[in-house]
DNA sequence: CGAGGCGTTGACACCCATCAACATGGGTGG
DNA sequence: CCACCCATGTTGATGGGTGTCAACGCCTCG
């Protein structure tokens, strides 16, 4: 029952009773997954459509020289269904942070599945339109913004994420993410996560300790973020017309 | 006609008549840019779908500081949508950066609209998550390569997407992009882009005069770039337990 | 009780940002 | 046709943010 992504999808726009039964009428086959253990691995053939049911998963990619980064976090709703659609290799891994729990979607061919439910393809349009969105700010993040501003970001990102299928985040909330892993999101060393961690403890913003994410004072972590504050007002450039004899 | 959209397709998976009748189908305005023209600014509300006919189009950000991150870049071929589809506020701006001409797609109802045309949303699903992909990598770049591997890695994938609409970019190709251009996509300074592309002339992978690309020795540049080198065989990390009990 | 994962701090080096100055070239107006 | 301007490209000097290395403390688990 994908009931996780009925609830993020609504939280959007308006789900109508034929998308909730298309969804519910997929086949499907359930997967469970041990932490750490990897769905997909880097190089290899996929050509399944997966959706969260229960857990963390990366996807990220293994440096040459040993590096990893990490380029998403799926949660419970998400789908992990970009490669397979074009029926090459995947270009990442596919690793379960915590134990997890997916659904394998058949796909027989991925054209006729579409047609068959087309409350499928809405649901699946609009996913990866949002997924596409949190991708597009986190390049802004990794080009534009310094570590500290990043992080702020990311752990923003995060609790809007998870309180949207979760429901209010709160004052704590255990995370099973540790400080490499922020490292290997962020772009960064893991000495100078540690750094940057402490820089937003000691503002004030929020507490981390043993994993345990506590928001001591979100508007300020808002506004380190640069998050959500209306980028409407900015300086304009001259370089750039007004949108004015368009058609 | 979306001829540069099914030759994009085509370049993939197979596309069939109804595909193409679909997308031939649909009801479509034409708008005219003008280089440096906008076409959405970040916090407008769009509703509409676009279709890129011809030119180049920037999705950026401008940043509070003054500074701006290039996200991505439209070619012909490429849809513009993601923001339209979740009725929200482009959180973008898209920006001509030649002279361009895109597709308005008559979207009354985004879901009407995607029952009607299933070829429509099978190609959307499609390309949403080719940019998706692309999108990843770029996240990749800014964060775990340094700026010379950046940029090697951005040639290669921008010759990769031209040659795909185009043909053969072969040697020598004019492209309208500058090197603040690059500095912003690739999220360094102006300063340090142009030591960067002197790195890359003086090693004999490229030339960029007058912003005339030569790709003088692509080998060299793929190998840079550590592109699509086959990422199979890096060293597995002890913390990631093979895929053995999966089912 | 030892081992290993994780967090923490300091010292030092390097990549890249910033500032400043100048070169080049195309466009525009006198 | 020339003078000027502005966008763009180029180079050097200096500083800051972040990487790297090393050492150590804490905690959990076997």
């Amino acid at each position: 029952m994908p009931d996780n992504l009925l609830r993020k999808l609504g939280g959007f726009y308006p789900v109508n009773d034929e998308l909730k039964a298309d969804l519910r009428a997929l086949k499907r086959e359930q997967i469970k997954l041990d932490a750490h253990q990897m769905l997909i691995r880097q190089g290899e053939k996929s050509d399944s459509l997966y959706l969260v049911e229960s857990g963390w998963i990366f996807r990220m990619r293994h440096m040459p020289g040993g590096g990893r980064q990490i380029v998403s976090i799926a949660l419970p709703g998400d789908f992990l269904c970009y490669e397979s659609l074009m029926f090459a290799c995947s270009d990442f891994d596919l690793c379960a942070k915590t134990s997890a729990s997916v659904f394998r979607l058949a796909t027989p061919d991925i054209r006729t599945l579409l047609k068959k439910y087309q409350g499928l393809a809405e649901a699946l349009v609009w996913s990866t339109s949002h997924e596409e969105g949190l991708l597009a700010e986190r390049v802004v993040s990794l080009g534009r913004r310094d570590s500290t501003e990043r992080l702020a970001h990311l752990l923003c990102e995060i609790v809007a994420r998870l309180e949207l299928i979760d429901g209010p985040v709160q004052s704590g909330r255990q995370l099973p993410l540790t400080q490499e892993d922020f490292a290997d999101m962020l772009g960064i060393s893991v000495v100078h996560t540690v750094r940057t961690f402490k820089t937003l403890t000691e503002s004030g913003a929020i507490a981390y300790p043993a994993r345990k994410l506590t928001l001591m004072d979100i508007g300020k972590l808002q506004r380190i973020a640069g998050y959500d504050q209306g980028y409407l007002h900015f300086s304009q450039r001259r370089d750039v017309r007004p949108i004015s004899a368009a058609e």
